[in-house]
DNA sequence: TCGCTTCGGCTACAGACGTAATCGAAGAAT
DNA sequence: ATTCTTCGATTACGTCTGTAGCCGAAGCGA
């Protein structure tokens, strides 16, 4: 069920979602561990980093554990509850909370693959029931 | 085919995309006459309207014609090209880019009517062929 | 024990954003 | 003509974001 956890509306923002990700995928993790992960691709220094981070403690949505001397890091949310949130927004705020033209959308500008589609007719099927 | 406009990402803002909602729904359209579409609902004073009216029309997503004394402002982008774009950087950054799982993510919280869930079947049924 | 390295914490700082007041030109009213 | 009103333009300013540097404590190597 996954009870709402998006800490009164407190933001993430772009950059922070993605240390965000690395955390959802690896956790507990350390913070230059992040980096390892993600300094190269988004040509981050490990400074950055580490302000990621410690702005998403404050905002309560990661936690930390110490390890030895140093930190290990988790997220304290659900990465669906974050992403359905976030979903949810998009849909409220383009296509007044109908999801059925934002599939339109999609379909128009080419973003569904073949494979999206059968997907969809099964999840459609599956639904159904 | 509504051809892509969104000047060299020239990223538009979330107060910013409200004062669009108005140029797109009525065009062109007087500072004033934005205002009173929108000020009462986000409880905002003119002043803020005309400076988000002026940072658009510098990002270039607005264009403007004398009228008498006065400027008309109108979009210079498709609400379709926007909504497009936002869409899919939703679907990228979330869902890597396949829309099946933001489908998914939808249906399960519960964010799919019955209306869209016929809808999506006869957008479906029709790119069948 | 004395630097060298590593970490988290604090500080910094420019650009974007939300929100708005003020200013100067141009009309409108008298 | 003089004042009042209306506009767009300019300026303001606090917060959030992206990006990072510096500092002091704690280990580590010698």
């Amino acid at each position: 069920m996954s009870q709402r956890n998006q800490n009164r509306g407190e933001r993430i923002s772009e950059a922070e979602h993605a240390v965000m990700e690395v955390l959802w995928d690896t956790n507990p993790i350390s913070a230059s561990d992040v980096c390892e992960a993600i300094c190269a691709e988004r040509d981050w220094s490990i400074a950055t980093v580490k302000t990621l981070l410690s702005r998403l403690v404050q905002k309560e949505v990661v936690g930390t554990e110490p390890d030895g001397r140093k930190f290990l890091y988790r997220p304290l949310i659900e990465r669906s509850d974050y992403v359905g949130v976030e979903s949810r927004r998009l849909v409220d705020r383009l296509f007044g909370g109908r999801a059925a033209p934002l599939f339109a959308q999609l379909a128009e500008s080419e973003a569904l693959t073949d494979d999206d589609l059968a997907e969809i007719e099964a999840l459609l099927r599956e639904m159904r029931k």
